[in-house]
DNA sequence: TTAGGGTTAG
């Protein structure tokens, strides 16, 4: 709003300065106020007025009615007028004017160019304003004062030109001004020389507020909180008290360390000294309860503001974003925009990751158009990965990739987060071929993030060797103590097959946090040792180390790979009973898994039908595999058409079903499964096999005829065939879907990947070494018999790692006891 | 008339 300042009185001022009568009307019109013309213009001198009017420009529209009634009176020269207007364009956010109007001053004084650099600071625009300081320098007979060195100070881009700037103050006498000298503190901080900043802050003769908090905040943003403290008592024993910038840095700190003792002091703090209605403390609460978790006390801080401003509105949404509530912040999104609130880059990186966690592809479109119509990729490389992220927790991995490669600057997050993508999505081998682009690309180097990204490729892969390669590095750059990278490698080792080097390394990591032992638990379960998963679920209690929702479906999937019914009953009731975890449907399947596979079917049945949730295809699932194993048609009948009313899609569960009529003999049913899934197109994901010899991993897929060694690695299934076959086996054509011949069913099984990695051991292997394969579905039934045969006539262990467990073959039996 | 120290990020 409009107003002219009520201190200046008396109807003689536009009489006698006819000027400022026609520029006070053009603002009238301006701003569509009128006041009195009684309250303009008294005694005051003419500069003050116009300093009032440029005051008084509180919109662009403003400023630029001013400048024109400047330029028509032809005071547009006036060397301070025009240097007021460059400041005042630049207070209202449009540097550019600020520009113009500084080129086209036909002479500038220190003022002017002050004004200019502090524009560009203003704006963020920190090369653009240690351009104009160096063009400033280099203006004969004008010499920079101390009102120039602040914002320079702010802006300059590395620690070198820093100093520089530092030995011109000394030498110009300037380095205890208060503002210059808190600057400087503050520029040491940020390039992470705290040292120097904290010496030079004890030095100082004189400490103004913006000195303390300059030495505070820069404590606190290099992550030392308990030295921020350290201050914080110093200035509080001199008799100082805590400002809204000190709050606002302290909030920050106690965010980062996690400290939520502290944050509430300090809000108690601010309630008692009337600090919670600044903006940027309400802000800096804001952010630090959503740290906390504490989205109640986030909200609240957030209703009862009563100003907020665009980081308010990014603060409450994130803050929801975060704590798992994107429908909420996504309500927040639209309450900011209708409080006509312009969302900035920020808000789209939250944004994105909302629509990521509510799997809306539409929106997700939405998203990437608006970023790319305002072209915000230039901004900052975090919304760049942002959009990645999103595009490839959506699935849609090669829209990632895309906006991957379009990026104008790729970090190492980029990478990491491309890398992680392709993971996410099943893509291992994908995953690999970037990791290694990136090591390739120059000024890029790989961080804890790069291998918590690559690590589970290698797991999913079973590429034990590159795993190891990542272990070397990790102990070189000492990150072998980090929790996440050390949870990937024991979880590598141990879906590896090496659970021995698994255990060691998950003693020598720090294990407060419930993943290490999820992962360790769970490597237990998958290698079929129920007992001893069951025995570190009590060692994690005893340790004091509070078990999450993840760390039930580990456990109970362990015992359920080893027939502990009771027990996985018991933990699925203590879950919910002790830890007050709600079962998700990947415990009910656990549960559906561990009863069906007791053979317990009929329980697993009313299980199913007495949950809370709607079923899904995992837990149908559950159900089909349990009645194959155990040979129930009927139940098999029932699970499989539930099954298909929510996912018609798999062809795994046409071919368990199909499996069950076979083996009950009611070959009309197989018939019909058949002609089912030749109806519905469906196509079976490709199977593939690795086996790691020498350091390179060979991959075979189904069918696979274009291996060099593929002739060699035919006649060796075809001899193994003849001599199991006289050790009685008879191929199960049950797991043969296509309708062929029999000769074609048993060519079809006997091409089956695993058969054809474990022949390309055997022959590319001295006698008796065991033989490691890794498969990406599970193992068919066929195939497990014929592997169990082929350790007997070989004499040789065969491990074999599938999507869902260990099969250790050993002299014709399987450490799975047929259980899987 | 001009300047410093504060809040949100993948």
């Amino acid at each position: 709003m409009f107003s002219l300042v009520p201190t200046c009185k008396g109807r003689h001022a536009c009489k006698s300065f006819p000027s400022l009568r026609v520029c006070y009307q053009f603002f009238s019109s301006a701003t569509n106020s009128l006041p009195s013309v009684s309250d303009g213009f008294g005694t005051e001198k003419k500069r003050t007025h116009f300093g009032l009017l440029f005051q008084s420009c509180t919109k662009l529209h403003h400023s630029k009615c001013l400048h024109a009634f400047l330029v028509v009176s032809g005071k547009a020269q006036d060397i301070i007028f025009s240097s007021r207007l460059v400041n005042r364009y630049a207070y209202l956010g449009d540097v550019s004017f600020s520009r113009r109007t500084f080129d086209s001053m036909p002479r500038k004084d220190v003022y002017t160019w002050n004004s200019m650099v502090s524009a560009y600071v203003r704006s963020g625009r920190f090369r653009e304003a240690v351009d104009c300081f160096s063009d400033f320098l280099l203006t004969p007979g004008l010499r920079p004062d101390f009102y120039t060195f602040p914002p320079v100070l702010k802006a300059c881009g590395n620690l070198n030109v820093g100093k520089k700037i530092h030995c011109w103050l000394i030498k110009l006498g300037l380095e205890w001004d208060v503002f210059v000298a808190a600057s400087l503190i503050h520029m040491y901080s940020r390039f992470g020389f705290i040292s120097v900043a904290h010496k030079l802050f004890d030095e100082m003769p004189f400490r103004d507020m913006g000195c303390w908090n300059a030495m505070i905040s820069g404590f606190c943003q290099n992550g030392n909180a308990a030295d921020a403290l350290d201050v914080l008592i110093e200035m509080r024993s001199e008799g100082v008290k805590m400002d809204p910038v000190t709050v606002a840095s302290l909030l920050t700190a106690c965010a980062q360390s996690d400290d939520s003792l502290s944050g509430m002091l300090i809000h108690l703090y601010v309630i008692k000294h009337g600090l919670e209605f600044d903006l940027f403390v309400c802000n800096a609460l804001i952010n630090m309860y959503a740290k906390f978790g504490c989205l109640g006390h986030a909200h609240r801080v957030f209703y009862e503001m009563q100003v907020r401003d665009l980081v308010s509105w990014n603060s409450i949404i994130t803050a929801n974003e975060q704590n798992d509530e994107p429908m909420t912040a996504l309500g927040f999104f639209n309450r900011m925009q209708l409080s006509r609130v312009k969302p900035d880059w920020l808000t789209l990186v939250s944004l994105a990751s909302i629509i990521a966690q509510l799997n809306d592809a539409e929106m997700s479109r939405s998203v990437h158009g608006f970023i790319l119509r305002r072209d915000w990729f230039k901004e900052d490389v975090v919304i760049g990965n942002a959009v990645v992220d999103m595009y490839a927790k959506l699935g849609a991995i090669d829209s990632a990739r895309t906006v991957f490669e379009g990026l104008p600057v790729k970090d190492v997050v980029s990478w990491n987060t491309l890398i992680t993508g392709y993971t996410q999505n099943g893509l291992a081998s994908e995953a690999n071929e970037v990791y290694c682009m990136m090591q390739e690309c120059k000024g890029i180097i790989p961080n804890q993030g790069s291998w918590v990204s690559i690590l589970p490729a290698y797991t999913h892969l079973g590429a034990l060797q590159q795993g190891m390669r990542i272990h070397g590095r990790v102990i070189k750059n000492c990150l072998y103590l980090d929790v996440f990278v050390g949870t990937c490698l024991i979880d590598m080792y141990g879906k590896c097959g090496r659970l021995d080097d698994a255990f060691s390394l998950f003693y020598q990591v720090p294990r407060m946090s419930s993943v290490t032992w999820n992962a360790m638990i769970s490597c237990l379960g998958v290698h079929g040792h129920g007992g001893k998963a069951v025995k570190l679920f009590k060692d994690m209690i005893d340790e004091g180390v509070k078990p999450d929702h993840v760390t039930f479906v580990s456990l109970m999937a362990a015992c359920s790979h080893s027939g502990l019914v009771n027990e996985g009953e018991l933990y699925f009731h203590m879950m919910q009973k002790e830890y007050g975890i709600k079962p998700g449907l990947k415990h009910y399947g656990c549960m559906v898994d561990l009863l069906g596979r007791a053979g317990h079917l009929d329980k697993a049945y009313s299980f199913i039908k007495t949950m809370p949730v709607q079923p899904d295809a995992s837990v149908w699932g559950a159900l089909l595999g349990a009645c194959r194993i155990h040979g129930n048609a009927e139940l098999g009948k029932i699970a499989s058409e539930r099954l298909f009313e929510v996912d018609s899609e798999n062809v795994g569960y046409y071919v368990l079903l199909s499996n069950i009529y076979a083996t009950t003999g009611k070959w009309e049913g197989v018939d019909k499964v058949r002609s089912m899934a030749r109806n519905r197109r469906l196509r079976k994901t490709p199977g593939w096999s690795s086996i790691q010899i020498n350091n390179k991993v060979d991959v075979f897929y189904t069918g696979n005829q274009t291996h060099p060694l593929c002739e060699q690695i035919y006649q060796k299934l075809r001899e193994l065939t003849e001599k199991m076959k006289s050790l009685g086996y008879v191929p199960d054509f049950s797991f043969v879907l296509q309708d062929v011949e029999d000769d074609e069913k048993e060519h079809i099984l006997m091409s089956h990947s695993e058969r054809l990695a474990i022949a390309f051991g055997i022959i590319s292997t001295p006698p008796k070494t065991p033989i490691r394969i890794f498969k990406n579905l599970r193992v068919c039934g066929d195939c497990h018999n014929v592997t169990k045969l082929i350790s007997v006539i070989t004499e040789r262990e065969i491990i074999v790692r599938d999507s869902n467990r260990f099969h250790h073959f050993k002299d014709g039996t399987c450490s799975c006891g047929d259980y899987w």
